[in-house]
DNA sequence: AAATAAAGCTAATAATCATTAGTTTTGTAC
DNA sequence: GTACAAAACTAATGATTATTAGCTTTATTT
């Protein structure tokens, strides 16, 4: 899966330059010269610039998906759920550390049944979010008080620019990393006797 | 200040559609149709694109800049200072709804000066915060174990992103959603038994 | 109403860019 | 070493874009 072919290459070192410039600053030119060879010398691997971001977003998207069908047809508790969708965050972060950079943005520059997929997917992914975060409600496991659809904003706020602190900031253990998403996210940071 | 002049209006529809589709894939074109003129009548207002994105930009880092400095040096309690500053967050984003969504993305298409002033005004912005954030852990108000970095970009992350989330849901005074996000960033969202 | 300034318009420029066509080089199989 | 496919290159195309120059219209002041 996803070998080390010039294809991926070029997805991977447009990821790359779309992190760090965004999909429209970045040309082809920029890619090929990052990978030694000619702008028009892209196409013998690829069909369009454009496919190369659905190509990095949709496997994202993908992703996620899948991830989330699994873990709301399984058994866990709605505490267990949320802290397994932390721990997928993580994982497809620290493992896709230029790509996910554009679930924030850039995939506003897909185009036609692309686009449309992606927000069907991201709405659905919401949408599941929500539900767990409504059992953990209705099983008084969250204050009854708390505005449940501001808060799943706030989680996936966190979540998403996970990227952006990951790489700015000493090393942190994926596990140790995902413990304390669990305590900030979830708990908060303020301690008990200051409430 | 800020009065209705052609300049303003420029400004803000550019803000609208830089926010729809971002800086670089936003023509003089486009802007200058959304205020029914011809796209070379807009150069009798402003001098350049990017002086267009770089107004918005700065105009808000100086507000964060200023409100910062204010609450830095007050008498203010650092847990009062935190709650402050989420105050502020709201107030500038509501403020601001189209403009306040380029400091998480279209900030890097600013050129040359700016785009050095901009990254050392939110630098600074952060270190201050982050300041704050550590007084409060050295009066006993966080949670030992929490890492302070972690918390201080995930917090920043939800403000960030409340733009995204205040267009897509149903109005919400200032107040309470201040309220809400102390709550949701600060003390979290499980309740004391849940924990 | 004459004069001046503000704000619009048309037309042109020079640069950039994604993509295509056609050709040559490189690597592999027989 | 000849044949074939993969992957590179050169050159061109057509579209888009920000910006400028020069001109005309509109609004304001005297």
């Amino acid at each position: 899966m996803s070998e080390n072919t010039k294809k991926t290459q070029i997805h991977q070192a447009a990821a790359y330059l779309f992190r760090k410039k965004g999909y429209r600053a970045t040309s082809m030119q920029d890619i090929a010269d990052s990978l030694d060879i000619k702008a028009a010398s892209l196409y013998n691997h690829i069909s369009s610039k454009q496919e190369i971001l659905s190509g990095l977003l949709m496997s994202l998207a993908d992703r996620f998906t899948q991830a989330m069908d699994e873990i709301e047809s399984s058994s866990l508790s709605p505490k267990e759920k949320l802290e397994e969708l932390i721990n997928l965050h993580v994982e497809i972060t620290l493992a896709n550390r230029d790509s996910i950079s554009l679930i924030t943005g850039e995939w506003v520059h897909l185009e036609e049944i692309e686009l449309i997929k992606y927000r069907e997917q991201r709405n659905s992914y919401e949408a599941s979010f929500l539900k767990i975060l409504r059992q953990c409600k209705k099983e008084g496991l969250i204050e009854s008080h708390i505005n449940i659809k501001l808060a799943l904003f706030s989680i996936l706020s966190s979540l998403h620019w996970l990227y952006n602190w990951y790489n700015r900031n000493e090393a942190i253990s994926k596990v140790e990393l995902s413990k304390q998403l669990r305590q900030i996210l979830l708990k908060g940071i303020l301690s008990d006797n200051a409430k």
